[in-house]
DNA sequence: CGAATGATACCCT
DNA sequence: GGGTATCATTCGG
């Protein structure tokens, strides 16, 4: 048994259904903060509340690959809303994201930082840094990738079925409030899209939970 | 410490 | 062929 401190109410187990991620997508890149990310493989069970997201839109907007249409790589972004979309940056790292929607077109949510909840000495072996921090561990898009052990091979993979890779927690919407405040949540410019400019690059798409640790640019 | 620099592969003008 | 939703390391102050 393994333990889970403070998660066992909002149902580690228990995965978010469809509708949760039916909402705009700037709405559903804040509605997922709090959230838990949760993998389960051979290796174990790893778990941690999502701390920052920043959301990328359909086609117009400049700075989502859905900029590029539907391709073999941005297949996922236009497909069922509640599913991952993985890729690779810079020829090395991954990053993980929820697909959405904006305006019935594609859409995604990038998981920025964690916070560790649960397996975190496999994050840690995972990550190959026994000297890194537990807030550390999943504090960056590609590092949260790495420490939930998430590459390619869950590209497109449905995160309602609670197998392999799911998020949990309650939803904000049936419980008004919980589990953060909207005074918590702090918004700016989404990072590393200057290319995108002007309106698109200034738009305060990115969200995180005020002064947490986890976050990776403070 | 902060800034600069590679590493590296995929995607698409 | 050029650019990229990053990170770890190396350097200089």
């Amino acid at each position: 048994m393994t333990t889970l401190a403070g998660t066992a109410a909002t149902g580690l187990h228990r995965p978010l259904g469809r509708a949760f991620y039916a909402r705009p997508i700037d709405a559903l890149a804040r509605a997922l903060l709090g959230r838990l990310v949760v993998t389960d493989s051979a290796d174990g069970l790893a778990a941690g509340r999502i701390v920052e997201t920043e959301a990328y839109g359909g086609p117009d907007d400049r700075a989502s690959h859905a900029r590029a249409g539907l391709t073999a790589r941005t297949r996922p972004m236009f497909g069922p809303v509640g599913h991952a979309y993985v890729y690779l940056v810079y020829g090395l790292h991954e990053c993980l994201n929820v697909v959405g929607e904006q305006d019935g077109q594609g859409g995604a949510v990038l998981l920025r930082a964690l916070e560790p909840v649960t397996g975190i000495e496999l994050m840690r072996r995972r990550r190959s840094r026994p000297h890194d921090p537990d807030w550390r561990l999943a504090a960056g898009p590609a590092r949260l990738a790495q420490a939930l052990g998430v590459d390619r091979r869950l590209d497109g993979h449905d995160l309602t079925l609670g197998e392999d890779l799911w998020l949990a927690g309650d939803d904000v919407l049936a419980r008004p409030g919980e589990p953060e405040a909207p005074s918590d949540i702090a918004s700016g410019p989404r990072v590393g899209v200057a290319y995108a400019g002007g309106e698109w690059a200034a738009r305060p798409w990115r969200f995180w939970l005020a002064g947490h640790r986890s976050v990776s640019r403070p």
